[in-house]
DNA sequence: TTGAAAGCGCTAACAC
DNA sequence: GTGTTAGCGCTTTCAA
């Protein structure tokens, strides 16, 4: 490995000088730089990260905590992180919390050894009391995907509420009356918020909710598959379903058809989250935008930026709103 | 920050005898080490690994560089080697690529600078020769999903030929004759290589491929489609299409329904990977599993053995071995 | 068993 | 404009 005194050496100067040139410092003279850029080129020298961290405190390393890298959704966030890197120039460290407070505060601590101060936490299980005593401590911390109130201006997340009215008033312009919802027990507040606004948009709309038209499952395809068995199997009567997520939608729509039932001929069905499955699909699915990608992105350059002492100001909120992506699933309901 | 002076001052003992704690050295006291352990978790105390790395020389990271994160292949690519790390208490670096030469040399470099020592490469475009002289440079270094001789023991990489031909050889076995091939223009060796098995299995069946019943396009949905209605437009006549993998696979499949075409009743249509996809399309995809999170927990584990100085038998290959996946997208070829 | 001290590669005062 | 120097937090001889 070459040093910074190794080209000190060969040029000629001191250490200081080889650094100020690293540096682009202005303090230097024209030929003695060019001397020292010239040896840097021809020895190869690269500074290493880990001496410049140890001695500035700062490590240019954005950390990123997922639960699970191989679910679509993670994978984009952290693509959506990994642009915010590639154009500051920053590391990306990545580590999974699999879905566990505990390794969740690990992941954060280890980062934290690594110098690296911004960090995008995605975390659905820690509270909010521990999280926000963490964001105390950590200027560059940021949440994505969760709204804490103390921490306004440190959370980049969706208005899920808006987004699960706006599919809703959708399918109720195409004259959709009867409506079963498909929702989930997954952990964090995201389904409740969400019917939540399922619920508010009827409502408006004159209409109730029947409880027997809810089903509840886990938010993935099979999770789908099985709630939409269930609420045929009650006799539920429904023209379109709104399903919590994309993976429950296709689920749903499969089972739809192993029923018998053409989607959306028979039934309209949407989603939520725009990942790629719902243009695999057949029919493809009409659902709701979710930016995580662009999201992240934002996030990451929030962090790096209060890491850096920037961005203080702490009423400015970081909210985005979904999109609806119209697509094949829904058609007008059949004049009853 | 609390450092390890710290401890030492509230414990009353010396950096060394904390620092020898903290390694679980045997040479302590054990009155000693039990003070020092309470002060540790008093204080709080976690080690600062740039400090570490930059006297050690080893930093206890392992680098991923892909091309793409936000594609599922590499999200589950990134998941395996995020495992890898977990249990052996790593740290995950990742890099994306590009698919650029100049990118993917940068991502190894400023890995280095980490003092990242094991390195796991999803390298297309480097030629083989720059990988050499890499390889030689970096010892934990390891390639997946490419072959390259002179590194045998340094490549992670998957049969691709006789996965073509697996699944060609399933497809003859419930009686199709009539293939027709959609490949890529993917830049890798993989879309000639399982072009080659599928050609040597129909030749070991007596059949030919012709040429006009290959088309191909780029390596996603749209892909798929475009070169399902090349196929189409001239006139071609196939029982059977096999796709370079399951995006172009589902998008075939669409352009097949597309045009009025059942799959598999008239039409069965097989990919390659294994994706999310392959579940949620209607009907499921039959198609070759891809084990590229199992491998790259391998190749993980292969980066950091070798990164330590184990692992040398130079003659030892990492070869995996695609197996079939029954879904729904094969029926017997229709007696003609 | 424990401590003192040197040094990893780099930056940032401060001096000249 | 350039060099000297003192650390950053940690590990690791070498002595005691």
């Amino acid at each position: 490995m070459v040093t910074i005194k190794d080209v000190a050496r060969v040029a000629g100067v001191s250490t200081a000088t080889v650094s100020r040139v690293v540096h682009d410092g202005g303090q230097v003279g024209d030929a003695c730089r060019a001397r020292v850029k010239k040896v840097i080129t021809e020895l190869g020298y690269r500074p290493n990260s880990n001496a410049r961290a140890l001695v500035s405190k700062s490590s240019e390393t954005i950390g990123v905590v997922t639960p699970k890298l191989s679910m679509t959704f993670f994978g984009c966030l952290a693509a959506g992180a990994e642009t915010t890197a590639r154009a500051k120039n920053f590391k990306l460290l990545m580590s999974n919390s699999l879905y566990e407070t505990q390794s969740e505060l690990d992941a954060i601590y280890s980062l934290r050894e690594h110098s690296c101060d911004a960090i995008v936490l995605h975390s659905e299980y820690s509270d909010e009391e521990t999280l926000i005593k963490l964001a105390k401590d950590i200027p560059g911390l940021v949440i994505i995907n969760r709204f804490i109130p103390q921490l306004a201006n440190r959370c980049v997340w969706l208005d899920n509420e808006a987004g699960a009215r706006k599919i809703t008033e959708y399918l109720l312009s195409h004259g959709h009356k009867d409506i079963a919802v498909v929702t989930s027990i997954y952990a964090n507040n995201d389904p409740a918020t969400r019917l939540n606004g399922v619920t508010k948009a009827l409502a408006e709309a004159g209409l109730e909710l029947a409880k027997h038209n809810i089903e509840s499952a886990t938010a993935n395809m099979r999770g789908g598959e099985d709630a939409v068995k269930a609420l045929l199997e009650k006799g539920c009567k429904f023209t379109a379903l709104i399903a919590y997520n994309d993976l429950m939608a296709v689920g749903a729509m499969n089972a739809l058809q192993d029923a018998g039932i053409d989607v959306p001929g028979e039934v309209s069905v949407v989603g939520f989250d725009n990942l790629y499955v719902s243009k695999a699909c057949r029919p493809n699915l009409t659902t709701m935008e979710y930016p995580i990608e662009e999201m992240a992105s934002y996030a990451a350059n929030l962090a790096i930026e209060l890491s850096q002492g920037g961005n203080q100001t702490a009423t400015k909120t970081h909210l985005f709103v979904p999109s609806l992506v119209e697509r094949q699933s829904v058609a007008l309901a059949r004049s009853t």
